[in-house]
DNA sequence: TTTCAGGATGTAAACGCTTACATGTCATAA
DNA sequence: TTATGACATGTAAGCGTTTACATCCTGAAA
């Protein structure tokens, strides 16, 4: 491996001057500094980022760690959520030539901390990919490492928070449903306990319906956000319903709205005749499903670009006050909802007005 | 942030010997690690990696390189094939604690070498996540740290490859066109040119049309794996062929078999009845097409497993003579080649025979 | 010719860890 | 009692950078 000493050697120089080279913010000679850039080439120098984080600080890496979710070898779509917040964060970061460092977190497999404290110790910060972590694994990150957010929950004070604005999208199609089809009797085929963004989801679909008296909520049930748990919840729907379904089946995200028909489908009843779906995400799958989809859009990439400047903005600062930042949602109205096949509509959601 | 050093001073026990607490291999006596490991619990301490990898001369990082293809902003489904990969990838690394760097590589937004370079000061070795990278950066690459190529080109020699047995995949299912669906015209829609694997899949086609007298290929054209680009190629055949369609149109990948699936629905045309499509690798969403795709099952996840093992391999031991793991594929069996709606087999293929 | 400012370059400490080697301690054997 | 080992622990060098500070050089001004 070539050192900055080897480098020197050949130019005939003292390593300063070739850091300074290399950085280019000192005065070095022109013929120095051609002599040296020379040698780097010769050699095919690069700094070795370790020692160049030991001098410096800093290592010019974030982490960022994606919730792992249980999933069938064959049907593993975690990352159709991820995949655009990855490629956002990454679009950000790319610019400031810092660098990206994954890790798939998983309850069951690692319940202890000391894998994410191996991965501290290898960043300047970390980004908790969604809202759903254990507040006490969060609290020592924490200690350790600025941490931000994305998708956690908008009445967070202790840490920054990106997210989407998930009651105002949750409203919108849940109001969409209600005004447009005349929905009765909603089922709600609901998030995690404790997914932040599914209480967002969860609250703005039961203030909606307080509003308008003659459609109610005739039942819940939770999933894992995975399409197995769709199939599992439509399911428990068909079981629990048969002869008499509901008119929509409101789902938390578009995963479990696709398990949903399938389970219906092989059910042999038809979405919407029988009984409207919508989802939310608006991840690419949901363009494919018969019918389409009708869902709400989140600016993932969006989310993640904020999300790493963010975080950037605080490992540069560490004083700074933690905020929210919340952004817009679109709703997505395709055929599942009722509205007639071919259907393509993306509308703006006013964001929520916060009292 | 608290260091090695601020640990032993509370303990009141040298540098050396919290180090040794922390690795576990030389013997302290039970006492002294009893209280070191109180005062690293009280201080929270997490050993800094940058002197970790400094000291040690390893980084205990490998990277990642995902080619990013141009995507509209609302389809990017790069991440559909890498998905797997990297759940693979990180499902052997974190057997390790070791970590994952990702860099996505945009052929257009870098050209230049810098930013590949430093990424690879920042990691052990690194993994290409696909074939169709350029040589010349590969080299360059490769003079800094360990590669190995992930769906490289088998033909390699200058580096470990693990790939499917693109190959075998490709002649099964277009032999299953010919003899199961009798196609007699084929078209091909082809992957960009460069791509080793997309070069594996049309040899293949090449050599089982040679064999069957009666059925051959009517036209090519190429794509870059994306969904637009199938669309665009579906297009490009309607203008071509209109009133005298292809039987069948083999696609490079599954997402231009998705776009083609489109433009084609688009134009009243039904699949499979006008013409057969078939897909290659199995992506989730070709499930959910209308009609669902018959593929190639690319063991994804377990090629992310085998080419991290490898290249760690070759980390330790950087002298192991290059060498090529090609892993089986196994045809999917839906319904736009032609069989009934409904079908859903999977079958091994076996392994090319490499004389 | 000498002096001096300023630019160009060199010197060496520091970053936080690991580890070879040195030292210290204690029980046991002679 | 002393020598001997085995085990426990400490000392300090070294990993490859950056950077504050010191030094050297050059040309212009006096």
């Amino acid at each position: 491996m070539t050192t900055l000493y080897d480098v020197a050697r050949l130019a005939g120089v003292s390593t300063a001057t070739v850091s300074r080279v290399l950085h280019g913010q000192d005065r070095v000679r022109e013929s120095t500094r051609i002599r040296v850039q020379k040698a780097i080439e010769e050699l095919g120098y690069v700094p070795d980022n370790a020692a160049q984080s030991l001098s410096r600080g800093r290592k010019e890496v974030i982490g960022i760690v994606c919730i792992e979710r249980p999933a069938d070898h064959h049907e593993n779509m975690n990352l159709t959520y991820t995949d655009e917040l990855l490629h956002g964060v990454e679009s950000h970061i790319r610019t400031l030539d810092w660098s990206l460092l994954i890790t798939f977190w998983n309850e069951v497999i690692d319940p202890g901390f000391p894998r994410l404290a191996a991965m501290s110790g290898k960043v300047d910060g970390v980004l908790i990919g969604e809202g759903s972590f254990p507040a006490r694994l969060l609290d020592r990150l924490a200690a350790r490492v600025p941490v931000t957010l994305i998708a956690g929950p908008p009445d967070e004070r202790a840490f920054d928070v990106v997210t989407a604005d998930n009651w105002a999208g949750a409203a919108a199609i849940v109001t969409h449903l209600v005004t447009e089809h005349g929905s009765r009797r909603l089922f709600h085929l609901d998030g995690p306990p404790n997914a932040p963004d599914a209480s967002e989801r969860r609250r703005a679909l039961e203030e909606v319906l307080k509003e308008h008296h003659g459609s109610r909520l005739i039942g819940t049930t939770h999933g894992s956000f995975s399409v197995e748990s769709g199939e599992e919840g439509g399911e428990r729907i068909l079981a629990a319903y048969r002869g008499d379904l509901p008119d929509a089946v409101v789902c938390a995200n578009d995963q479990m709205a696709i398990g949903l028909l399938r389970a219906f489908g092989r059910a042999g009843l038809s979405v919407p005749e029988d009984v409207a779906v919508v989802g939310f995400d608006d991840i690419f799958p949901g363009r494919f499903t018969d019918p389409p989809l009708t869902t709400v859009y989140q600016p993932m990439r969006t989310l993640g670009e904020r999300a790493c400047a963010r975080l950037i903005e605080r490992i540069s600062d560490p004083g700074l006050a933690p905020a929210l930042e919340m952004l817009p949602t679109e709703l997505v109205i395709r055929s599942s909802c009722g509205c007639p096949p071919g259907t393509s509509i993306r509308q703006p959601v006013r964001q929520r007005v916060m009292e």
